[in-house]
DNA sequence: CCGATTTTGTTCTCACGTTCACAAGCTCCT
DNA sequence: AGGAGCTTGTGAACGTGAGAACAAAATCGG
């Protein structure tokens, strides 16, 4: 088991015909400012409203859609409703997706209310936890059921996705669980790497990393002279007061 | 303030001594990986070992370490703790920063209990909403404040970094309320593209984002021959719940 | 019907990121 | 002390992604 990573059978990076995953990324954006701009009553968009709107340029973008097919028309733009449709079908939101939220902490009640979620595509279908305590709780529509009708929820309502909200420790475990009962697309918040077998994709959602790496780019605006000269070897010794980081580490 | 100083002078990106943002980014795993290792009393540890840990290769990992200077011993490996230290250092996690939640509905009261947030670097100092009915409510050992207080809470707490956790519409307003009272790092979990002045931060987490980027993985997992041949310009007669799809544009 | 105008789709170039492969350097054993 | 065996740090090759620039195609006005 744990046969290596996922995607990367003999050919590099490229998606079958040939979606590459950075653009895989924007397209759900792409989708978002679609919605936003129908919404809007607006039915005509060039590329560079869409862009705007999206957040990115206008070159990129065009070259994102090319990769779908010619839904523009030169010298006019895209038609918002028929780009918003080819995308979603190019995604896959067109269906619905089963999904299980697996640890109904803070965060699995959070996502289990989030109507945003099911906005649409995605159609949660049972909430699980191990905790007796919880089971039979009731969370919206919804009702916390044992972890242990796993397999049975997976095979009963075709679920593909699953979303992990346990700690830390119990994650892998879960996450394995989820494998053997077919699901194939994991998307992880707790704070460890998981491993799956080939075939699984899995994404992660992680927070502290997400505060940290703005901390890096924090650090370098607050210093931006103070620490240009890093000590490359500070003495060895001086380790000794570092139980563990932070504690008397501190400025 | 926001003095255009952040990453764009006039190179392409490039961090000022030239930490690349791909490494950036992947520095808070490998210190996650170096913690778990050392909490289990490994006192050395090859690239090899940690590479596994952090689930990246090795060649990668001693790639980005070498950014950072010589810490490793040829032969040898790397010493656990002076490692973490040093990129515990790097990132800017050896001081605290101050963070504000704004809006505190299901997934701002989820962050607010969230303990691995302030695991250390990170200390929540105010939990801020608009709404009455939520000011003065407790979390765990923190009330709800009134979003209008965010200048003097900034002030005070030297607070740089703001997490958004509103609806989709606040967000923006919230953004430059933000920015203005001098906050330069912002993690946005509104479904938005927020834009912000140069010299500020942006990161976004969304949810329904990374749950369409496996949906659009796991259509082509289980279609895998069914639909090699996607139809590029379909007809439109079939998309009855599609009101106004394309116009005059299609076929 | 033709030319001006607009905007897409695509080509080309360059920068970035990843991986390989190996020399440099350290430790340990004889 | 010297050589064998590891493991790091890095130079070079390769693949992917971004942006500029332009040719192709559609509309509109005369």
């Amino acid at each position: 088991m744990t046969r290596a990573s996922s995607r990367r059978p003999g050919p590099p990076t490229r998606t079958e015909r040939g979606i590459p995953e950075a653009t895989v990324a924007r397209l759900p954006v792409y989708l978002r400012a679609l919605t936003a701009l129908s919404d809007s009553g607006i039915a005509t968009a060039s590329s560079e409203d869409l862009a705007t709107a999206a957040g990115v340029n206008s070159a990129k973008l065009r070259k994102d859609l090319s990769y779908l097919g010619s839904y523009g028309t030169r010298g006019v733009g895209y038609d918002v409703e028929y780009l918003r449709y080819q995308i979603a079908r190019e995604i896959g939101v067109t269906q619905d997706w089963a999904v299980v939220i697996v640890g109904i902490g803070n965060l699995g009640h959070a996502l289990a209310n989030y109507s945003g979620f099911g906005t649409r595509g995605f159609r949660i279908v049972a909430l699980l936890d191990a905790d007796p305590n919880l089971i039979g709780e009731r969370i919206g529509d919804m009702e916390v059921r044992d972890f242990a009708e796993l397999e049975d929820i997976v095979k009963a309502d075709r679920v593909s996705i699953g979303v992990i909200t346990t700690p830390a420790g119990p994650a892998q475990g879960v996450c394995d669980r989820l494998v053997a009962a077919g699901v194939t697309s994991i998307l992880n918040f707790a704070p460890v790497v998981l491993s799956v077998p080939t075939g699984v994709d899995i994404r992660k959602v992680d927070l502290s990393i997400e505060l940290q790496i703005l901390a890096y780019h924090e650090q370098r605006k607050s210093g931006e002279a103070a620490l240009p000269q890093v000590p490359e070897l500070p003495a060895m010794n001086g380790l000794t007061d570092l139980p563990s980081v932070g504690g008397g580490v501190g400025a």
